[in-house]
DNA sequence: AAGCCGGGGAA
DNA sequence: TTCCCAGGCTT
């Protein structure tokens, strides 16, 4: 194969690569944190989370002793939440499968909870040096337009030839540097809008390029369904405390947890909100009032636009509750991971005066 | 093979 | 708005 390629891509990044603390260490539990922090996300935005992740849990002895809840709380906020819960159960895998060795091989790596081939790929040669070509949405972009393949990258077959043509290209003395010079290449320099070409040591080779291809390639095929969702939350409040309950598996946020929730297909006018909360919540309390209602927030995800209203109701005395709702005093509300959507309310203004006209 | 899982930043 | 990010799991 054209061993040029590697050779300018690792001269390329030799001038351009970011410092990031992971590229200081070849700890494989290092790399394997920074790597599932990293999937569908991006540096800017995962970096903090990695820092204070070694930081609280230095070892993956300590990754794996930790409860749960504390894990999710320090991922509140990176989302694809099942990442951490899967780095739970990977880092107890090692500690009981692996004797606490960190698996050394790519074949190994994948026996891990939540480590795919990408990941085990990454931290196969990146802290063992196995030769192994890594392919993430960057590599893909970059090999994509090199050999100039016009089809979705994201059907099998496509992805397959991709992966091939990844172990072909890649550099057999130099595994870990390659990885790292392809993948900061994509990230940098072969961007996905408006790639500055004139300037790429690959030019010459390129035959997206050549072809006048480069906005075209990497072509997709699949399109994604929206579903409209109406979440009406209840903080409600009785002498200081508040309810919670935690989301359970099937949907989005698993594991974390929310305001005890109203949902509904189609959005409820306010005037009829009193009404609903009757009818579709199951508790009893004396002299239950609403304090503020919220304007709706648009929250967007993936696959669902959630348009999101909080309601602050008062109560003396709680008479009946559901037994999942769980009684947290307000002091307490931060203990717990929450998705992004609810700690921006419960940092808001009109939270915060509720809460302070309690007393 | 297709659907689902968060959140944010760039253009 | 649209795209997509150091992807993987479930069905």
């Amino acid at each position: 194969m054209d061993n040029n390629v590697s050779k300018e891509l690792i001269l390329w990044y030799m001038i351009y690569k970011r410092d990031l603390p992971w590229r200081n260490s070849h700890d494989p539990y290092h790399i394997w944190v920074s790597e599932i922090i990293l999937q569908q996300t991006r540096v800017a935005q995962g970096l903090s989370y990695y820092i204070r992740f070694i930081e609280t849990f230095p070892s993956i002895k300590n990754l794996a002793e930790a409860p749960q809840e504390q894990i999710l709380k320090l991922w509140q906020g990176l989302g694809y939440y099942s990442r951490a819960r899967n780095m739970h159960t990977a880092a107890k895998q090692i500690e009981e499968l692996f004797g606490g060795q960190f698996p050394k091989t790519y074949k190994e790596l994948l026996l891990l909870k939540g480590v795919g081939d990408y990941t085990a790929a990454a931290v196969a040669s990146l802290a063992f040096n196995e030769p192994v070509a890594v392919v993430d949405g960057n590599v893909i972009r970059v090999i994509a337009r090199l050999f100039g393949i016009e089809e979705a990258v994201d059907k099998p077959s496509t992805l397959k030839d991709i992966k091939t043509l990844a172990n072909e290209l890649l550099n057999k003395e130099k595994p870990a540097l390659h990885n790292q010079a392809m993948m900061e290449f994509g990230a940098l320099h072969c961007v996905p809008v408006n790639p500055d070409c004139h300037s790429c040591v690959l030019n010459s080779k390129c035959l997206a390029l050549k072809n006048k291809l480069v906005s075209k390639i990497p072509s997709k095929s699949l399109k994604l369904k929206i579903r409209n969702r109406h979440f009406y939350y209840l903080a409600i409040n009785s002498s200081g405390k508040i309810f919670f309950q935690r989301r359970g598996a099937g949907d989005i946020w698993e594991g974390l947890y929310e305001f005890p929730l109203v949902e509904t297909e189609e959005p409820i006018a306010p005037e009829d909100l009193p009404e609903m909360i009757s009818e579709k919540t199951n508790f009893k309390a004396s002299a239950i009032r609403i304090i503020d209602i919220s304007n709706p927030v648009k929250h967007i995800l993936t696959h669902q636009k959630l348009y999101v209203t909080f309601i602050y109701l008062k109560a003396d005395k709680i008479e009946s509750a559901p037994p999942h709702w769980i009684v947290t005093e307000t002091s307490r509300i931060f203990d717990h991971a929450v998705p992004r959507v609810i700690d921006r309310y419960l940092h808001s203004p009109s939270f915060i005066k509720a809460n302070q006209n309690m007393y």
